[in-house]
DNA sequence: AACACGGCATGACAGATGTCACGGCAGAAT
DNA sequence: ATTCTGCCGTGACATCTGTCATGCCGTGTT
């Protein structure tokens, strides 16, 4: 087997990015041959440096984390996917392993923990939160149809009806009704209540 | 002058500070003497272990980065502050440097910039991204009242109008005429949107 | 072929929301 | 003492929002 594990780094925040490269290259078995700062650079980074594991994290510019990971699991199978990221949304998680994510880890979790995940994922093993994998099977797959999404998505920045109606391209009667059935299916009472379960969630991807 | 600059850093997500820690390490002259994962915590690591500078991430349990500059300066005047966040909200670079900071630097700056920011710090320097400066001034001080804020904070998760009206303790008539003016003052068609506006601002502390 | 489901749309209705005009009260500024 | 400002409240009004019933279309299931 191979002396080291090559990695490549995904995040948006250089700041991270580089501590997280630090940090990393502190241990003798593992090297950061590349790092990007936007989704839509991971493909072709891993292309040109065949990282043995690459560290996504889920917001990012260009392409999305989830995303991501698909296009890397498609373009270079041979590099396996750990997500690490802020936020712990259910969602998230199981789409990240529909995605072919070999792991998820959350930004909480304490460093020393972060190599160890590195080298499991590199080894072919699974590493997923324990405490983050019970709440993603209790929540489920979002209920949430592709037009409730975008309608959700339409309204987060608080526009009125006609502003959500006009982004998604249907008629304010039509918004409204994707809305309310949104509410119900979120248990909200308000369109921005919705947003926000939904968010939670991590069933709107943005 | 010492040999080397002590620091304490101060962010919720253990990785990123772990990471950061790594990075910082990497710098013969510096040295991590302390962290914490807590703004409340902040001032008795201080009294502990006497940094030179403390590195404060905004986002935090307990107490905000913000509060924690304030009451750490107070409690600790030798130790200056480098206020190290996700967000360059104008209203936080602002209130950061009201509070006593030395410095505010974004998490996506490059790394090697980082080093270079606390060493400033240490030697009694400003260290503020010009670009933030300048939005800072151009963006001025928060135009909204403390129920302002107050109404705009509650009306944050999408409850109703009764909602926050319970939650700020008036009632729903003058919760309407404060979210009206927030509305009127941020611009906003909606209360969602005076949220998101008073949010991109740095305008709510939350 | 019949059926269920999601997307799209219309129309109508009750209730929530945003606006406006008013007035009262306390503290700071003049 | 007077004025100004911010805070709190009431009431009324036009509009927006959320709900519901209903219908049409296309797709995929049975």
């Amino acid at each position: 087997m191979s002396a080291t594990i090559r990695l490549l780094l995904a995040d948006d925040q250089a700041l991270v990015r580089g501590a997280l490269a630090a940090l990393l290259e502190l241990e003798p078995d593992l090297e950061v041959v590349a790092q990007v700062g936007r989704g839509d650079e991971v493909v072709a980074a891993a292309r040109a440096h065949r990282p043995d594991v690459a560290l996504l994290d889920v917001e990012m510019p260009g392409l999305d984390g989830i995303a991501a990971a698909r296009a890397l699991r498609a373009a270079v199978p041979a590099c396996r996917v750990l997500v690490v990221t802020t936020f712990g949304r259910p969602g998230y998680v199981r789409r990240a392993l529909e995605a072919g994510a070999s792991g998820f880890v959350v930004k909480d979790t304490p460093a020393a923990q972060l190599a160890d995940a590195v080298r499991r994922v590199a080894a072919g093993l699974r590493v997923v939160d324990p405490t983050l994998a019970i709440e993603s099977l209790a929540t489920g797959a979002s209920p949430l149809t592709e037009r409730e999404q975008d309608v959700l998505r339409a309204a987060a920045d608080g526009g009125t009806v006609a502003d959500i109606a006009r982004a998604t391209l249907v008629s304010e009667g039509t918004a409204r009704n994707h809305l309310s059935a949104a509410m119900g299916k979120t248990g909200a009472r308000t369109r921005a209540e919705a947003v926000r379960i939904a968010r939670e969630n991590g069933w709107l991807l943005g």
